[in-house]
DNA sequence: ACAAAAGTGTTCGTTATACACCCATGT
DNA sequence: ACATGGGTGTATAACGAACACTTTTGT
């Protein structure tokens, strides 16, 4: 054997409301327990296990540290500078995941495990911060070409709602209009037929994804990178 | 240690003449001298290395099988399917590369090593079609917004050289005009002033790759997922 | 003079963007 | 009735594709 360690982490989105309730894009982060870097924050994961697929070991330790099943998960890049860990050589294939906010709600927290915002969280373990940097740069670059918002929202939702989870990852304010055109351009979404009510005014249309078409293009890797 | 094998493989890109002196995108394979799949062709890779970061690794066992250096070389996918060899559990973390057409003339070949068309090269050993396909798509893909194409090119060039290699790769013809424009508002390219002459027309003017504008928008990634 | 490729100009259709405006509901 | 967000229409700009046209060399 190469005396290489192979790991697999995960970076974990979440649109979660914060102190007054405004909804923000955070992920969890899990204290280290052990040397190295005891006490410091570090992204969810572990040893890779050699019955499973990366994938499928990336969506388990997700499950295990945070007690969510991801909405959508694709494997990110696999980071190998051989200075990464004091411990000796590493190699971590890193995945980045969405899961929906009310699945997010009933995330485990704890002393050990808890979420930050994804653009305020302390200074990470190993080379954490330049991984989540990166994923939050592949997050916003996707949602610009991809199908990947609903993997915030449940099963329906209004189209101001997927419009806010652009505005909030993206951080800027978009035109509802041609929000609106853009996306039934595109053909992502049916709609239900049904309506929110309750509002304090025009109940909006719900829609849901339109799931006979590919979410994003991936080339002939196809679902084989996400799922 | 976990029982995961650590392999590193490499997607060669080069243009290189046909019988009929056509260029044609080609990837060098090597041949199995060894069970599983003995015989059959397979990508240039090996083992990781503890010492080496991923890309060296694969720098390396690139320079080892062909004898070439490339000219880019970027991480494209980290396969680790259970069952993607017999004989037990690998993941290689697989590399593609571009390399000049007169570096790729240079080329060692011999009983082991060939060169294919990118396009109809024999069925391969492991999952290697499939690697095969996806770096090909990224290839495709990423000429269209990337500043990649120079990569296959000495130097200087011109620019209907660097149309050619366009025309290639997307296997589609260009216009000549449009090209010229894209290229020009890209600002990827810088005249050098020189003419190139001993055509059989109007001598065309050569240009050199602008080198102080980063090649593509890797993100916080930068240099370091790209060598 | 002519062929061939270099290089420029112009038109046209699509798409992004900004913003004015109407619609439907709860209060 | 009116405030509020849902939803539609429209003018403008930016961009890419198509193609006519001029320029410059070798033969």
């Amino acid at each position: 054997m190469s005396g290489i360690e192979l790991a697999v982490s995960t970076v974990i989105f979440a649109l979660r409301p914060d102190a007054e309730g405004r909804l923000v894009l955070s992920l969890p982060l899990v204290r280290r327990i052990r040397e190295p870097f005891e006490g410091r924050w570090a992204l969810p994961g572990g040893a890779a296990d050699a019955g499973e697929s990366l994938a499928d070991t990336a969506a388990r330790k997700l499950a295990e540290t945070t007690g969510l099943a991801p909405s959508y998960l694709e494997q990110l890049y696999a980071f190998g500078e051989p200075d990464r860990s004091p411990t000796g050589r590493v190699v971590s294939v890193v995945y980045w995941a969405l899961v929906h906010g009310d699945e997010a709600d009933r995330a485990l927290e704890g002393e050990n495990v808890a979420w930050f915002p994804a653009d305020a969280h302390p200074a990470l373990a190993f080379d954490h911060d330049l991984i989540v940097g990166y994923a939050l740069w592949r997050l916003r670059t996707k949602l610009g070409y991809a199908r990947i918002a609903h993997a915030f929202l449940g099963p329906t939702f209004t189209l101001a709602e997927l419009r806010q989870v652009h505005e909030l990852v993206l951080q800027k304010p978009l035109d509802p209009a041609n929000f609106r055109r853009q996306i039934e351009a595109s053909g992502a979404v049916v709609p239900t037929g049904e309506r929110q009510t309750g509002g304090r005014h025009r109940p909006p249309k719900l829609y849901r994804y339109d799931t006979t078409i590919e979410p994003v293009d991936t080339g002939p890797l196809g679902a084989a990178g996400i799922r």
